[in-house]
DNA sequence: CAGTATGCTAACCAAATGGTCAGCCCTGAG
DNA sequence: CTCAGGGCTGACCATTTGGTTAGCATACTG
């Protein structure tokens, strides 16, 4: 890992610290100071080449989501997305979930995105029979792409609950992935119960 | 609002302010003056009720979580957790969102209890037959409930995929609830191809 | 009344942070 | 050779941070 980064330039090694420190501990708990001695060069330099610390940021979000857009499949359809994230590398994953929680304007651009075209593939999926018509496609699509993200979230708990030691691990992965497709596939409950029971309760809010 | 925290004692009324600004900003974002200063005392104050900074945040830490285990209902079982979730005022679930997302040592064994009181209440479904069986049981729970939580780190976008104004929006919470029964209950897709699809992938990956 | 705990503050402190600046070193062009 | 420009650094700076301390006021208790 480390003899494979003396072949970059500083710049990308920098760019490449950040990414992983920001992951790992988030942006503002990370001094550029730190970024700078565990990249091996001075925290000058770091600022030299990006400006500001929010320049820095910015330049991990780009890089990211330009790693995520650009991945082997050109096509974000199929598996909207879930196949991307999947191959990305731990420190990738764990930086997307942490720019997703900060809100950044990049990551919220990236999020729309997703959301719009797993809405058309899904509208496509309805068309063609192999997907459920929803009551509110809309918020079908939005939450559809939530959870597919929620792990990036909650990586940490999933793994604990799974009994698996490494947070990213990808047998863990595989496994809860599995574990997802299962329940878009066959729901998680058996019949129309809970579903009734919500609108029942939704009804008495209404009226009250 | 501002006339009910003057009936509080102070210590009450800087928990309750700092609850709010971690919640909004993230607590390493959030100093202790501005928290004293918008609880209207010395940040002096702060130091002297909670010691350390660590200290309120894991004073804040407690609150949230006796609101959330002493919540209206004392049976977690029923919507396991998530009518509790939808009770809470809006900063307590944004702060929620973040301390999960912190990975506080009391979120975590928050989510492993939600997590174990959801698995003993989806093997009774499963038992009484209105919970569909699961290939892997212990993996759907631990899913399960991220899925419930992701709005908690994703209302954001959430709300922006909606179109809605306010993150923690009434009615959008509603809506994306919902949403999500309506896939627990029915699924997204209507046939098993995706499911088939990911065996074959996997198939393929082990055997390379 | 004296004494003492408690809520509270102003002033202060050391450390760390993001950012600036002057200048060194090295390579590549004239 | 010269010299210009980019990569790079050490030293410096203002600001902010979490945390300490001494002391004030008020209220309860003997």
């Amino acid at each position: 890992m480390r003899s494979a980064d003396d072949d970059l330039t500083a710049r990308a090694r920098i760019r490449n610290t950040a990414l992983e420190l920001f992951g790992a501990e988030g942006v503002n708990r990370v001094s550029l100071r730190a970024v700078a001695s565990r990249a091996g060069v001075s925290h000058a330099l770091v600022l030299h080449h990006f400006a500001t610390k929010e320049g820095l940021r910015k330049a991990c979000d780009d890089h990211v989501i330009s790693l995520v857009r650009g991945g082997p499949e050109a096509d974000l359809g199929d598996t909207a997305g879930l196949t991307a994230m999947l191959e990305a590398g731990a420190a990738v994953r764990r930086y997307l979930g942490r720019a997703f929680l900060d809100g950044t304007p990049e990551a919220a651009a990236l999020f729309d995105e997703i959301v719009e075209a797993t809405g058309r593939w899904l509208e496509e999926g309805v068309g063609e029979g192999w997907v459920q018509r929803s009551e509110d496609p809309r918020a079908r699509t939005a939450l559809y792409v939530t959870w597919l993200l929620a792990p990036l979230a909650f990586g940490e708990h999933l793994s604990r609950a799974l009994g698996v030691s490494d947070v990213h691990d990808m047998e863990a992965m595989l496994r809860f992935s599995r574990a997802g497709i299962e329940i878009f596939t066959r729901g998680v409950f058996a019949d129309e119960r809970v579903l009734t029971a919500w609108d029942a309760v939704e009804k008495e809010r209404g009226a009250r």
